[in-house]
DNA sequence: CCGATTACTGTATAAATACCCACCATGCCT
DNA sequence: AGGCATGGTGGGTATTTATACAGTAATCGG
């Protein structure tokens, strides 16, 4: 659970989603601090930037009106869209979520927790071209040959999977590229999930 | 009934639509201009004078991202997916909706009014599989190389559109298939749609 | 008593952004 | 032939906005 806001920070959050409701865009600092009475713009900053790290909202650095609910409630019917993947973060984590697409996971089965970002043509002889968004089941059990997403020290690709013993194969579905051998004993993969579906948009 | 748009303003009305539900926050003119391809933010910013002017946006002056939508436009959160299309009846009529798949039509650009189930590898080069479903704008409008659904009598197909004149090639993305020449003075065409994604399921 | 966090005031500045001007080409209406 | 909307390029400027830096004061756990 993310950290507890206190109540000032929860009256603030909440003045600005439903700034954001009425008005279609966020405010800026200084509408912050006007709707509050502050007299300086860095009252809302400093407030901006604690409920960015108790990951209430997200800041988009140097842009007008950068901030994002990270829309804790009324999940369900959206998913997250997972574009790069920070070094050592959590792939969840709310830094790495572009946007919500509203669509159900339930549309997939099994249910879809994310979308995930696909980049390079590895898999082009699957059908998943460079930008498409892998839908991704969040399971650490893999079969032979699903797709997975699999987690290699900092890296987070997408590949088909074999086994065999404490040897596991990620194979890309593309003649180019050159299969990566693991041995479970020398080296950690964490498979992050399956790949369930696919999403294009043009 | 506000004057009619043009269909480029349209396009640029669905764009700004897309971003804020997205995003959450309206686009700037140089976002706009990116994503459109203007060398110059005038552009965007005539073509938002003019939705202002026809009353489909309402322009907050001098305020960063200060674009609000004046049709809200709520549309059903549910897609139709359309399997085998019945010969003579319209895409959309109930006897071919397979099911309603519970996602937003606004997660693509421009908006998708319904799924439909491609058969055949006739695409395999553009990246659609047999049975992938396609998402698709309605719209009779198509320009040179958009993917389309396109009515030829009784058959539904999905290709590639060219048109030179009065003749359009339907093509297929795939080697083995050989292009449709369709003359509009002998035959009638009926463009039911446009590509605007694709959807798989696994 | 110390450090950390909250909750602000006040000032400053670089970058983001809205918005102006001049200009061109096309098509449509009268 | 002329006016007007559309759909642009190219460049410029004033304003908005995010964000850094320097403080003050209060609260809380250890």
């Amino acid at each position: 659970m993310p950290p507890t806001l206190t109540p000032r920070q929860q009256q603030i959050l909440d003045w600005i989603a439903e700034r954001v409701r009425r008005q279609g865009s966020p405010p800026t600092r200084v509408e912050i601090s006007a709707a509050f009475g502050f007299s300086s713009p860095n009252a809302a900053e400093s407030h901006l930037r604690a409920l960015a790290r108790k990951g209430a909202i997200v800041l988009d650095s140097g842009r007008a009106r950068g901030i994002r609910l990270s829309e804790s409630g009324a999940s369900g019917d959206r998913l997250p869209l997972i574009g790069r993947v920070a070094a050592g973060s959590p792939i969840l984590a709310a830094e790495n979520v572009e946007e919500e697409l509203g669509m159900n996971g339930q549309s997939f089965s099994p249910q879809a927790h994310y979308l995930l970002r696909v980049r390079g043509d590895s898999m082009i002889e699957a059908g998943i071209l460079d930008g498409d968004l892998l839908a991704v089941h969040r399971t650490p059990e893999a079969r032979q040959g699903q797709i997975v997403v699999a987690r290699l020290g900092e890296e987070v690709t997408v590949k088909r999977f074999h086994r065999r013993g404490r040897k596991v194969q990620l194979r890309a579905a593309n003649p180019e590229y050159q299969t990566i051998e693991v041995d479970l004993d020398r080296q950690e993969l964490i498979i992050e999930g399956l790949g369930v579906g696919v999403l294009r948009r043009w």
